[in-house]
DNA sequence: TATTACCCTATCGATTTAATAGAGTAAGCA
DNA sequence: TGCTTACTCTATTAAATCGATAGGGTAATA
């Protein structure tokens, strides 16, 4: 199931890359805008400019903006930073691998064979949007 | 990410699947060649009973067993019944759809056009794949 | 009729999630 | 300079979920 994190991180994301320019915009706008609890947003925004993907500025006109284009942005990005694995499964992760516990040999797991076709299909989808595509 | 129920529910399936015949399997003869807790995998075995996946069979010589053929039953089926929703998204899932609360358009919204994708594509995965398809 | 093994309910600790509160700090403007 | 605005950070919390465990009940078979 996805987070709410990573729906309203989406959201606010779709949202200043629907602005015109690139200027900042408040937090209290984008959260009044989408239906999002600003506190809760705020964290969010944090996180995502931590990351690289905003910026921010202080001070009266300030706020959140994009710093690169948004069909430079791919999904693959932005849901690993918001939600983390792609893969649902640790042992199929290409960035968080992890070894079962269980599970004594990978390569004759059920599971495992399974987990790679589904991890790699939507891996096909994040790979083909951009921020940009999300855009209505 | 998958629970651990869905995991160890289809280790089982994939263990009943690679049987000679169909005669019963212990509980604790699975729990035991899957590396899996006896007491969890006996609320994930009724579940699968309990949606005629699998039959049961009291008293010495009991156990579970396959109903149907391994080629004759589909990973969204198994999927359904262990985890749920395929979605990650409840307004975009076939059998458990549900409307945001938030969101007043469903039609622009990114979330849901993105999300639609991927169920699409997990969806072909797990259409293209039957228990058969698991056994190594 | 005794044993085997499925069946069911209840509980519990740990973790995660979503949200809230409140104080702190930097930037811009008069 | 001083005030306002708006981002920044820490801490807390309520609720939900997950994985696991315990223990007794019951039906079927040899």
């Amino acid at each position: 199931m996805l987070s709410k994190k990573t729906k309203y991180g989406l959201k606010a994301l779709t949202f200043l890359a629907s602005q015109e320019g690139r200027t900042p915009v408040q937090i209290s706008e984008i959260a009044k805008h989408e239906n999002i609890s600003q506190k809760f947003l705020e964290s969010i925004l944090l996180t995502l400019r931590k990351t690289g993907l905003l910026g921010s500025k202080k001070g009266k006109g300030g706020g959140y903006y994009l710093i690169k284009e948004p069909k430079d942005i791919p999904m693959t990005t932005v849901m690993r930073v918001l939600e983390g694995p792609i893969a649902m499964v640790p042992c199929v992760s290409l960035n968080f691998y992890e070894k079962c516990e269980d599970c004594p040999d990978e390569a004759s797991c059920s599971v495992h064979k399974l987990m790679l076709q589904v991890r790699d299909s939507t891996l096909e989808v994040f790979r083909n949007n951009t921020l940009a595509d999300l855009v209505p």
